[in-house]
DNA sequence: CATGAAATGATCGACGTCTATCATCTCGCA
DNA sequence: TGCGAGATGATAGACGTCGATCATTTCATG
């Protein structure tokens, strides 16, 4: 009834442990006919390696790498915090966190960081990608020299990575766009401003064509305003913003799909609260929990970063194990945030990613 | 630089390798004085004990049981998939899931079915529990047998467990009244319908009560009709929904918290579909997946079964290693779906739990 | 039939911990 | 001074696997 060793496996098969040893870890010199044995055995006993005696044996530490975008605030802080947040709880599985920052937005730069990685010093690598040619030969190097790895956030094509993390940006944009259209109801019309980091961002891109394609969906499309593009910058945003909801007609709904929403949020403070427009932002910050809180802003569309990362590292470990990677695991859902649903902000310490305060 | 073994620890302490074991695992006959310099060795080193060579040594698999109400269909069934999905995976990492039916909204029976239990075949406890004073007590002696108690989307008191797994329910009324409110935005009077299952749940309790709040708030209260109890019936909720649709005044809004909304699905597909009110619902099942794809309904609120199963596991996993459960885990937030983004369906087979077809 | 390569068996010492046993040492106290 | 209880040390054998080494068997080939 307990679970069946190798021992068990090689009685079974009638072939001696070593041999059973030389199937199991592909060592090679085993007659075609022992390996169907010994397979058929695994099969039959329904084997399955013990992979914590494994590593206690082979003395084996999993080796991740992680390459993050620099910059102190925003989405990257939250997702870098919550990496380390992970380290030590990670570190009692055998999982060495190496993380590493690169300069954000700028393919090159990432693909110099690439190349110069070492396969020897690492078990499985998530990055930060981006759609490069230069990104991708770096990385089909470290994948054939045996390396997984996890596209995390911003994929790097189907083909450059073993496994892609991250969210739907195409259908954030339409959620946005569908909550835009519940806030006019009734038939009520309205004018929607999109505001964007920059075209450049595949990201904003797939945000912005979601919300466009639900704005014109059905028998009463919603008309919208040409995007903004905000470049990641709160002052240029505040500024931007000002102007933009002090025109005539003014808005209905803003949709802000990129960064520097700081700023955003502070011109809504200085209008008019009184038939403010719906609000729809991405990513739960301290600025963004404070404006729902405030009823400033009506929808914070999150990533869930402690989610991502917890996603490859789940898929890096299965990789580096050749284990199936679970259904659904690299596909997030983004959280939609109102006032009410915001889970507890993480304290300090967690969120400055400093576990040794 | 690599990891201290009980060995060094040992070691710096100036004791033998027995003494500190003595020591780590309290089998006493240790002198004080001893003792503190084998713990003061073991904080100077940042020593942890391999949790996975313990576990190979002792032998040990961790036998968790569930106790799920029973129920072929909707949220229960969900539960179930979910649990028997994760039997498997979990399986590497020596945990054993024990998995009873009990009958559902029963307190007795689970009294019953919790005073059944025997401490040595189970290293853990999670159960869908009931706020009944029998129901505390068989938990209480459970706990002091040893056996760490988890509740499960539902609680059983503070003092009855050791961590609670679910949802926020007030929260999720708040949010659907919010949403409920965004519906209604540029000043668009209203009349909101809920629907309950019964207000003996507490959980149906809660959401609408938090339905309440929101719609109460605020310069401009929405009205709300008395709440149709459709006692999780979809034939019952049908009729009564096809009746309160036909009203007039007819609601703006229907916020159903409670179960059989296959029921309210068909009465709205029935309908006239220019002007359907607004509609928000709770749990994502085939039917309301299908629902929201054909536009008869705006919003699923999703208690991400799968998602507290794992955290119920995490924590039972913690609890039985003595570990600190990381901050946040039991509170699971409420997602909300709209038509773009819902998750994809899990295949028939892992839906059904059937994971050896 | 001898030869050599390929296949197989047997076994060892790790990995870090647990459980157990037995021998030895250190005291206070009679 | 000697006794006994308590504290400590030393060590063995497991847990399931890995990575070796070395000896033995099998078998096609010349």
């Amino acid at each position: 009834m307990k679970k069946p060793t190798l021992q068990d496996v090689a009685a079974a098969a009638g072939v001696s442990y070593a041999t059973a040893d030389r199937v199991l870890n592909a060592r090679g010199g085993v007659a075609e006919k022992s390996e169907a044995r010994v397979r058929e055995a695994i099969r039959r006993l329904g084997y399955v390696r013990d992979i914590h005696a494994a590593n206690l044996s082979r003395r084996r530490v999993y080796a991740f790498r992680f390459l993050l975008p620099a910059g102190d605030h925003g989405f990257f802080a939250r997702l870098r915090a919550a990496l380390l947040a992970e380290r030590p709880r990670r570190a009692a599985d055998r999982i060495e966190i190496a993380f590493q920052e690169v300069p954000a937005f700028d393919a090159e730069a990432l693909a110099d960081a690439l190349e110069a990685l070492a396969p020897e010093d690492c078990d499985g690598l998530a990055v930060v990608a981006a759609e490069s040619p230069r990104v991708a030969q770096a990385l089909a190097r470290l994948r054939a020299q045996g390396v997984p790895v996890v596209a995390l956030v911003a994929d790097a094509g189907p083909e450059a990575r073993d496994f892609y993390v991250g969210v739907d940006n195409l259908g954030a944009g339409r959620t946005a766009g569908r909550l835009i259209r519940l806030a006019h109801g009734g038939g009520r019309r309205g004018l929607v401003l999109p505001i964007l980091g920059t075209p450049a961002a595949r990201d904003h891109r797939d945000r912005l064509e979601g919300l466009r394609q639900v704005l014109a969906e059905g028998p009463e499309p919603l008309a919208a305003l040409p995007a903004l593009e905000a470049r990641d910058d709160p002052a240029r945003m505040k500024a931007l913003a000002r102007e933009a909801l002090r025109a005539d007609p003014a808005p209905t709904a803003v949709y802000s799909m990129g960064a520097g929403n700081r700023g955003l949020i502070e011109a809504l403070r200085e209008a008019a609260p009184e038939r403010r427009p719906m609000v729809a932002l991405h990513e739960l910050t301290p600025h963004s929990r404070k404006a729902l809180a405030e009823n400033l802003i009506d929808v914070v569309i999150d990533q869930k970063p402690a989610r991502e990362i917890a996603a490859a590292l789940d898929a890096l470990k299965a990789l580096a194990d050749g284990r199936a990677i679970p259904a659904g695991l690299g596909a997030i859902t983004p959280a939609l945030h109102l006032k009410d649903n915001t889970p507890a902000a993480p304290s300090a310490r967690e969120a400055s990613g400093d576990l040794f305060a």
